[in-house]
DNA sequence: TGAAATGTTGGGGCG
DNA sequence: ACGCCCCAACATTTC
């Protein structure tokens, strides 16, 4: 251990210093130089723009926290291996540290860059954003789970509950006189005042994601199971976009949710939720061709309708919906979407609008803030009826049903949708019916199409899925 | 982590 | 008093 020979820690999707192995044990072992590289075109799907907009002011935060520990978050774009390699030979180090990524196409970089660099020096990588490494849950008969109970229950029964790794005291700094490019050389985000806006209704910071789950383990996980279906209450816990990113894992949450119910926090629904996290990440890294192609074979050919007019109206929260709109406007002026809605939104855009569930997957991967490649694919293709342990094709939301229940009195569409704000909750959840509310509401749609026929549609064209499977 | 269509039941109006 | 019908209300089946 000496201050000449430095352990480079590979900052990636791990912006925090609590429970980080690698950071951690690079610390344990020397002194310390994290770095951060900008690779977009080597991910498996470039990041969107809302992504990027909080991984801008991430970064900044986090190196503001390493900044207090001692040392210098270092910057860089470019090739992975180049930036890795120069700095290896820069710094004389010798270890390189990182936590894994499970990403197809990352996961093979990954492991193309450690064989290279084993040639070099010392490589050491950890399991630090899952619960357990994919490829470690099987059933008994070898196979990946494609259900999700089972999948969590074997999950359960094997994640050691008491790993979690302490938070590096102090950092020592190997050299400061290492410099590639600043935070904003990285051209993360524009100026536009969408991305502001963005950036300000959250607090990115790991701090902020710990009072989060703090407030959210005191306050709402009592009543999870009811308030998370709706959402005019904060009833979820708004972290997603802190595990996407690092910034709380799920060993934390697991550490401080059995700190708060030590007898009952196997039966939690909001772990389960996390738990679907898991499930997805390891579904893609059995299955790589899922970003793109359905789980359930028989869905390739399915006959997409494809309208541009109405996907058009769809994103822009113009489907005369004001369930469907409400959601998709807070999508778009705050990078999230309550949970509940964006099934909602989701069933509408496949199954009213028969549009491809890769369409939605785009613009959720383009606006949400959390959007993570797995999670965000197997959602898609669950709504779609193509994916793991999926809702049936035949289950159709109705839009105006679920707003009549998760919505009754009509907050959550006034609070997005100002047109609607002098409606009553009889007539907030499907305005504009030929009849004189027209005067209240302006210059909101119509509904794009009609529900009960949309529906019929949809069932028939399930009918030719269900043919070509026999 | 649905909703619509269809079936069943039982109370009450009424001839 | 009786049978008949209507139709909520609930249950089951189907998509």
């Amino acid at each position: 251990m000496n201050l000449a020979s430095p352990n480079i820690v590979w900052i990636r999707n791990d912006l925090r210093l609590n429970d980080n192995p690698a950071l951690y044990h690079a610390a344990k072992q020397g002194s310390v130089i994290p770095v951060f590289i900008w690779a977009p075109h080597e991910e498996d799907k470039s990041p969107g723009a809302a992504t990027k907009v909080w991984l801008n002011a991430s970064l900044r935060s986090f190196q503001k926290d390493l900044h207090k520990l001692g040392v210098r978050l270092l910057f860089a774009k470019g090739n992975s291996l180049d930036v890795l390699k120069d700095l290896i030979n820069r710094s004389n180090a010798e270890a390189v540290f990182w936590n894994e990524r499970y990403e197809p196409k990352i996961h093979k970089r990954d492991q193309q860059i450690k064989n290279e660099l084993l040639s070099i020096l010392d490589v050491q990588t950890f399991n630090g954003n899952y619960f357990l490494s994919p490829g470690t849950v099987k059933n008994s008969s070898g196979s990946p789970f494609k259900v999700f109970t089972p999948f969590w229950k074997n999950c359960l029964s094997k994640v050691d509950v008491n790993k979690i790794t302490p938070k590096p005291k102090l950092l020592r700094s190997a050299n400061d006189k290492l410099v590639y490019n600043s935070l904003e050389d990285l051209n993360l985000t524009g100026k536009a005042k969408w991305e502001e806006k963005i950036a300000l209704s959250w607090n990115q910071g790991e701090a902020a994601s710990h009072k989060i789950l703090t407030s959210f383990l005191r306050k709402s996980h009592d009543d999870y199971n009811v308030n998370r279906n709706l959402p005019s209450l904060n009833g979820t816990s708004t972290l997603s976009p802190y595990l996407r990113f690092g910034q709380i894992s799920p060993n934390y949450i697991l550490h401080k949710l059995r700190a708060s119910l030590p007898r009952t926090w196997k039966n939690s629904q909001f772990l389960a939720e996390i738990g679907w996290r898991e499930f997805s990440c390891h579904l893609l890294f059995h299955y790589p061709e899922i970003i793109t192609e359905p789980l359930r074979k028989e869905f390739k050919n399915f006959p997409w309708l494809n309208n541009k007019k109405h996907l058009s109206c769809w994103t822009k929260g113009l489907t005369g919906y004001p369930f469907v709109d409400a959601g998709m406007r807070q999508l778009w002026q705050t990078g999230w979407m309550h949970n509940r809605v964006r099934m909602v939104v989701a069933s509408f855009l496949v199954k009213d609008l028969l549009i491809d569930w890769r369409k939605g997957a785009e613009w959720f991967w383009d606006t949400l803030v959390d959007a993570d490649l797995a999670s965000n694919t197997l959602g898609w293709q669950w709504v779609a009826g193509c994916g793991a342990d999926a809702a049936p094709y035949f289950r159709v939301f109705n839009p105006v049903l679920q707003s009549r229940k998760f919505d009754a009195n009509g907050k959550y569409i006034k609070k997005w949708i100002n047109q609607l704000s002098k409606l009553n909750s009889s007539e907030v959840h499907l305005p504009n019916q030929e009849n004189e509310l027209f005067d209240k509401t302006g210059d909101y749609p119509n509904p794009i199409v009609n529900h009960s026929e949309a529906r019929i549609n949809a069932l028939a064209a399930y009918e030719t899925v269900r043919g070509s499977q026999r």
